[in-house]
DNA sequence: GCCCAGGGAATCG
DNA sequence: CGATTCCATGGG
């Protein structure tokens, strides 16, 4: 059953789909030869395309949209009160100017747990073929592709199976995860709902993930926008930018702050100069 | 062969 | 407490 293709007028600089998705955030999504966008979310396959004026949904309906999309891509956040007040600072200011259209997604919950397990010590190419992997070998067809397998799954799977897939010594951590999850030991819906110091402390109970890693997926898994994930990049960009450290005002959106900064340091030439400097 | 990649656990002072 | 060290794997 085929649905229609979903016209959504909005401007780059709200939502640039091609930056939010290819910025670090989530690993399931491919742009592909014919310039479209496409991946896999919450079980249901997207395929996408940005214009100056418009993002096209291919093969949708505007009840999924509404339903799933919509709130996947943010697309119902003031995006601009907070960009507005994060460009108060002279440096995330020049971030979010480099690529204003990115916006912290709101993804599965355990599929980002999973992800950020997998994404220790690991760098973002290989991280996306070991998930792509683990979807193929434990998740369900959906169309072309595979959707996101759930806790029960690779709870009950064999480490044998998980050895082909190349996660090396993380496949442990992730089958102990998805069994703590299977079991209730971890209640993710009820992390849901604790405050960030709560939740912080509820994750750092899972073998395999520290304080980076809760953090990632306590901001794109549980839509905690303070949550501030600190990698080896962003070491780099706080020692040069913020040696004072981060400023305490935008604690609330520090997560938010966090993705530009990132995307910014990783991918732009400027700021890469910057970052010699020191 | 080395180093690095969106780190963390175990161990040792 | 902080600091080493080891952990699999692939690309540059």
């Amino acid at each position: 059953m085929r649905g229609a293709d979903l016209h959504l007028r909005v401007e780059a600089h709200e939502l640039d789909i091609a930056a939010t998705l290819d910025c670090g955030q989530c690993f399931r999504f491919y742009t592909q030869e014919d310039g479209t966008i496409a991946g896999v979310a919450f079980g249901r396959p997207l395929r996408l395309m940005q214009t100056e004026r418009e993002i096209v949904f291919y093969d949708t309906s505007t009840e999924e949209y509404e339903a799933v999309w919509k709130r996947f891509f943010a697309l119902d956040e003031d995006y601009g009160s907070i960009k507005q007040f994060l460009s108060e600072d002279a440096v995330l200011k020049q971030a979010i100017s480099y690529s204003p259209g990115i916006r912290v997604l709101r993804q599965d919950r355990f599929e980002a747990l999973i992800s950020f397990i997998i994404s220790q010590n690991n760098n973002i190419p290989r991280i996306k073929g070991c998930i792509e992997r683990l979807c193929r070998q434990f998740g369900n067809r959906r169309g072309d592709s595979y959707s996101f397998p759930d806790a029960c799954t690779l709870a009950a799977a064999r480490i044998e199976d998980y050895r082909e897939l190349g996660l090396g010594y993380r496949d442990t951590y992730v089958q102990e995860c998805a069994r703590m999850v299977a079991d209730g030991e971890i209640n993710l819906a009820a992390i849901s709902r604790m405050e960030l110091s709560d939740a912080r402390e509820a994750l750092l109970k899972i073998k395999g993930v520290g304080i980076k890693v809760a953090e990632c997926a306590l901001l794109f898994g549980f839509h905690q926008l303070g949550a501030f994930p600190v990698d080896t990049w962003m070491k780099k960009a706080l020692a040069n930018f913020y040696p004072e450290g981060f400023p305490e005002r935008f604690h609330s959106v520090a997560g938010v702050a966090q993705q530009y900064l990132f995307h910014y340091v990783r991918t732009s030439p400027v700021a890469e100069k910057r970052l010699r400097l020191t």
